[in-house]
DNA sequence: CGGTAGTATGTGAGCGTTTACTTGCGGGGA
DNA sequence: TCCCCGCAAGTAAACGCTCACATACTACCG
């Protein structure tokens, strides 16, 4: 009998499940998605394997939690855009786009790679999982694309892919060819241009 | 002592060779490079893993040939794209473009999601190759780019990476939410339409 | 023409290591 | 007392790779 599954006395209400994802994801971030392995998991957090298993069934469970922060993270501010109504769609697809590429930056190019080693998993929870994610962020930027009425080069859908164009490229160049200069003019006047450039009509 | 290197009586001088390496291409294709294991290839090319060791000291090395045979795909015909004198800075982008995109579509998005693998790898000789690779890319694309003269929107730089975030943006939604109809018009007109754009001055 | 040696290529068993995961046991706070 | 949490020591399976041995073919020699 659970008595009261919200009593958690200080802020880490659920500190070592919570503990765990933040140090995979640094592990992530520094060695990818393939190589993880639950002893560097245990070192990091300062635990043998055994415990991990205490918080987490599986390692797959571990790895869709991580999703779900990468979601947190990545996908929840950008909904918060799309839904403001002091912006124009111009406006909301320039801050998405410098939202996504601030996040690629910090995170040392994460999230796309992230896909792209996630899309060739053997779990199928976890492929279907980040299928659903880019799934609502492509169909988040449709969805203010489509707000721009006719005329434009390029259809909604269109669109939403080229603004995942650069921050793809982004992260491959920053991830092979660290140029902190040269991110720094991508992530800045050369995504503005650019969503300029495609939305123009 | 070795009579005569050359004596080969049919075209297929190295075909066991050749033929680890296509059979290693089609698997990484399907189950990507992470999940490549010497049992699979040898199971693919119908010998033993044994066998494998025959014609190559260690995986890495199988490795190293596919980047190879990657290399020559994607990068020599580019290459040539670039050395013609009978196109303008413009059509050799679109032509390249359009190659890569053709070969993304080809070949089920490998290059990009390979890049992205490989960038994790502990191998460090296969890290080192495939910067070797995207330098050279990048590299290409900036010459001609250079072309150019000054005056557009973007420089030489920023321009070699807007032209690599379509095929990256491409062989992302292909690899996850395969839709043929979009990746036609994003293959074809919506190309032609985004390089004209970048390069418009 | 037959015997012999050499080379290229393969098999199948098994090596040492690493993997995700399990189990038995115990300590410490409610 | 109970139960959450952790540790040490395991498990079977899978990993890259090696090795003794077999087979087919070629080249050379008398």
């Amino acid at each position: 009998m659970t008595k009261d599954i919200f009593q958690h006395p200080d802020p880490e209400s659920l500190p070592r499940r919570d503990e765990i994802v933040a140090r995979t994801f640094e592990l992530v971030r520094e060695r990818g998605f393939a190589g993880l392995r639950m002893r560097q998991i245990a070192e990091k957090v300062g635990v043998t394997e055994g415990a991990l298993y205490r918080h987490f069934p599986s390692k797959e469970a571990i790895l869709l939690a991580l999703v779900d922060r990468m979601e947190a993270r990545l996908l929840a501010p950008v909904r918060q855009l799309a839904a403001r109504t002091d912006l124009s769609a111009e406006e909301k697809l320039q801050q998405v786009l410098q939202h996504h590429l601030r996040t690629v930056v910090a995170s040392q190019s994460l999230p796309i790679l992230l896909i792209s080693e996630v899309s060739f998993s053997e779990h199928e929870a976890l492929r279907a999982r980040m299928r659903q994610l880019i799934t609502a962020y492509l169909g988040t930027l449709e969805g203010i694309a489509g707000q721009l009425g006719p005329g434009g080069e390029f259809d909604p859908r269109e669109i939403a892919v080229l603004l995942l164009g650069l921050p793809a490229a982004v992260a491959i160049t920053q991830r092979l060819l660290p140029d902190a200069e040269l991110a720094g003019r991508l992530t800045g006047p050369v995504a503005s241009k650019l969503v300029h450039l495609i939305l123009s009509r």
